[in-house]
DNA sequence: TTTCGTTTTACGGTTTCCCATAAAAAACAG
DNA sequence: CTGTTTTTTATGGGAAACCGTAAAACGAAA
């Protein structure tokens, strides 16, 4: 059962809505950091003091003002935290939505959590701290697609400039033209429908949508 | 002109690309750094020997090892170096493609040029250094135009709705359904299709997938 | 309630896309 | 060079998307 919680987070509105959702759970006046540092020396006086906390919720980006700081960003204060406190359940709550980026925190960091900052995230974090109370990970949706997808398939140049060329609004049926513009080949229709839609075939998708969305998801476009 | 340069950049890979890039301009030995703290000491040294640096490309994340930084990343670097030689033209070469921090690089950081590694990234670096060699601003041509588009047209709940759907790969036709599911008024497939037409009208799009590809730079899916 | 104006839905024709099949071209081996 | 395999291109039918128009539903005001 999570009771005490800390929120490392500087961005004023990003707080309101974590403190609104910690309300649903019950989880009246958690405590509030701007500044990792700070973060870090209450969840090491409360852990000496016996009342350690159950759940840190930080950000990953602080933006920097006139407090120098030891610790700048939410990556170097979890690793601080695991120096003192292992065992502290952490959920991030950032912008990021760089699948690499996020895959390795929880592969090296060991994070419990991950909320994107979304129009609709109150949702998710609500969703997700229900999930680490239960002592489990939760994982973004969209990340667990993304990692099963990764090796699936794997993009050529020829790929990813048809996928280019669909993104800029060019019509299917003008991808040829463009092909040979480009000197590349094959520039057929017939091939760039084939090419597209084995694509689609071993990654599981339907539409073009999806596809254009994946590959900008994994930066590829 | 530009003549002597320095490089902040701890990934390999990407100090080849620059450094290739570089020679085609004559610059034969531009200094290379892989930590901030490193590229701050240069810089101000540089400064006071009456012999600085025209230029500084740099990363913005910078991974973290048992040195201990007082720079953490490009940003910090950045504000640092400003305040010690104001003058110094500064090329932005990262990963990051997110529209709006990308801006605040250009507004906040006061810098010079951004190119984003990428594929062909070379080419852009290039035409970046050879821009701020004339005393100009390097802007990447995706920035200026999703600028330009940012204020068009203002999304909805409604629009994201639909536009998630289609990127989820449901079918057009078969969004009405999924709409009266979650009861969101108006569900008739017309009204889909008026509201996407309506959306790619007033952002000079012509198809999805364009659109797509637009909404995930922006972060709006 | 009636009327007017707006929003939503329904329908039909055209374009584009999708997919299977076949022809053509290229690459390869003997 | 000939025959075989693979790759590329062409073609056509059916499904989905696009777009304009008209009907229906809804809301507000008289």
């Amino acid at each position: 059962m999570i009771k005490k919680v800390l929120i490392a987070e500087d961005q004023e509105s990003a707080n309101i809505s974590v403190q609104k959702t910690l309300e649903e759970f019950g989880i009246a006046d958690p405590h509030y950091v701007h500044y990792c540092d700070d973060a870090f020396h209450k969840i090491k006086k409360a852990k000496e003091m016996g009342d350690s906390y159950d759940l840190l919720i930080t950000d990953l980006s602080f933006e920097e003002d006139e407090r120098v700081q030891k610790i700048p960003d939410g990556k170097a204060l979890i690793l601080a935290v695991r120096e003192i406190q292992p065992e502290l359940k952490i959920l991030v709550f950032s912008a990021t939505r760089e699948a690499t980026i996020i895959e390795k925190l929880y592969s090296k960091l060991d994070i419990d959590g991950y909320v994107q900052k979304a129009r609709n995230d109150a949702k998710e974090l609500k969703l997700a701290i229900d999930t680490i109370g239960k002592n489990k990970c939760y994982y973004p949706r969209h990340l667990l697609d993304l990692v099963k997808q990764m090796n699936s398939h794997d993009f050529t140049e020829y790929d990813i400039t048809i996928i280019t060329l669909l993104a800029e609004g060019i019509m299917q049926k003008d991808i040829p033209a463009h092909l040979l513009e480009k000197q590349i080949s094959p520039s057929g229709l017939s091939s760039v429908e084939k090419r597209l839609s084995r694509i689609k075939e071993t990654l599981g998708f339907s539409k073009n949508e999806q596809l254009i969305a994946f590959c900008k998801d994994m930066g590829f476009i």
